[in-house]
DNA sequence: CATGGGACCCAG
DNA sequence: CTGGGTCC
C-alpha cells in the first residue's frame, strides 16, 4: 500500500529556503560561468549588432541583446527590473520581477510591453537562448551554490531552481547538547529580527519577546530545537549573502508543508518559525488553496465538492472518504 | 499559440 | 505507459 504520510509526533527541524526574486538577484552577480561566455562573445557581439548574423549561436538577437543587458548587471541593484523571456511577442513574459518593480504593480506573467506601461523605467534583461528555448542554466549553477553552502550544516533537497529544503535535525540538537541558545550571552541581531508565528505582536517590543522566546529554559525540547535551527538557518542566510551576494527567505518547522507555508510569509530577505503550539491555529483558518499541491484543480474540488474551505475544515474527513473521492495516494 | 517549459507525481 | 495536474 502506498503511505504518503508523515511521521506521527516528529521533532524533526527542517527548513525551506526561498531565493528572493532569484533570477534578478543573478543578474547583479558576476559568476565566473558567465563571465566567460561574456568575454567570449562580447567581441563578436558588437560586430554582429545590428546586422545579419550567420553564426548559429549569435544568429538569435534575444541572445545577443541577453549578452549586451548583462553587462549592466551591476548598476541594476536598487532599481525596478524584472527578467524576460523571448521578447518577440509583446516585450516577452516575465519570469522574475524586482522588489522595487513590484511596488509599480508588475507582476510575474505580465508581458513586458504591460511592464512597461506601469512603470516606464523598468530594465527589462531577457534570458540567455539556446537552441531556440530559455535557457536556464546560469540560474541553475547559482542555485548550486547555494546548495552548497546550506549543504554545511544538513541535507538538502531542491525543490526547484531557487528552493531547498533542508533537514537541520541533527545540527539543531547537537548545538542544543552543546551550545543551547539559553547560556548564550549575546543574541545576534538576525536571530531576533526572526518571526515567531503565535508570538504576541503586541506593538510595545517584538524584539523583546523574540529575545524572550529563543532563551527561555522552560522551554519544550521541541521549541527549543527550533530555535537552535533558527539560528543556523540564520547564519546560514548570512553565509549565503557574504559569499554569493543573494538575499533569501526561509521557514522553520517540524515538517516541509510547514517550512515551506512559512518562508512566503515574510518576504524578502527574512525568516519565519513554525513552533508547535502555533500550528492548530494557523491551520485552522488557512485557505485551503495556499498549500502546495492544492492551489489548482484538487483545491477547488475539494472547496465546491466538499464545502471545504480551510485546512480545519478537512478535518471532518476521514482519510478513508478522502481516498474514495481523489485515490489513495491523493486522498 | 500567447505564461513557457520542464520536472515530477498520480490515476487509470 | 499515457494523459492530466501542479509547481516554479
Amino acid at each position: 500500500m502506498p503511505v504518503a504520510r508523515p511521521e506521527l509526533s516528529d521533532s524533526r527541524v527542517i527548513a525551506h529556503v526561498d531565493m528572493d526574486c532569484f533570477y534578478v538577484q543573478v543578474l547583479w552577480k558576476t559568476d565566473s560561468s558567465s563571465l566567460k561566455v561574456r568575454s567570449d562573445v562580447r567581441r563578436q557581439v558588437y560586430r554582429f549588432k545590428g546586422m545579419k548574423c550567420n553564426d548559429p549561436i549569435l544568429a538569435n538577437w534575444s541572445y545577443c541583446e541577453s549578452v549586451v543587458e548583462q553587462r549592466k548587471q551591476q548598476s541594476l541593484r536598487g532599481q525596478p527590473t524584472a527578467v524576460v523571456q523571448y521578447n518577440s511577442w509583446q516585450g516577452g513574459g516575465l519570469i522574475a520581477v524586482s522588489y522595487e518593480a513590484r511596488k509599480f504593480g508588475v507582476k510575474r506573467s505580465m508581458r513586458g510591453d504591460e511592464a512597461k506601461q506601469v512603470c516606464p523605467e523598468i530594465h527589462l534583461v531577457q534570458v540567455p537562448v539556446a537552441r531556440g528555448k530559455a535557457d536556464l542554466n546560469t540560474y541553475r549553477n547559482a542555485g548550486s551554490e547555494v546548495v552548497s553552502i546550506l549543504s554545511r550544516r544538513g541535507r538538502c533537497e531542491r525543490a526547484s531552481i531557487d528552493e531547498v529544503y533542508l533537514d537541520l535535525t541533527i545540527a539543531a540538537e547537537a548545538m542544543l547538547a552543546d551550545n543551547p541558545p539559553e547560556c548564550l550571552e549575546t543574541i545576534s541581531e538576525d536571530v531576533v529580527q526572526s518571526h515567531v508565528l503565535g508570538l504576541e505582536e503586541v506593538g510595545s517590543d517584538a524584539r523583546e519577546n523574540v529575545r524572550h522566546w529563543f532563551t527561555r529554559s522552560d522551554a519544550s525540547r521541541r521549541d527549543k530545537l527550533l530555535a537552535c535551527g533558527a539560528f543556523i538557518v540564520a547564519e546560514l542566510r548570512l553565509q549565503v549573502l557574504e559569499e554569493t551576494e543573494f538575499t533569501c527567505s526561509a521557514g522553520i518547522a517540524h515538517n516541509k508543508m510547514l517550512a515551506k507555508l512559512a518562508s512566503g510569509m515574510n518576504k524578502p530577505a527574512q525568516q519565519t518559525v513554525v513552533p508547535f503550539s502555533s500550528i492548530s491555529k494557523l491551520l485552522r483558518t488557512l485557505p485551503i488553496k495556499k498549500m502546495k499541491q492544492l492551489g489548482g484543480k484538487l483545491g477547488t474540488s475539494l472547496q465546491i465538492d466538499l464545502g471545504v474551505n480551510t485546512v480545519g475544515d478537512l478535518l471532518q474527513f476521514s482519510e478513508e472518504k478522502l481516498q474514495e473521492y481523489y485515490g489513495v495516494n491523493t486522498g
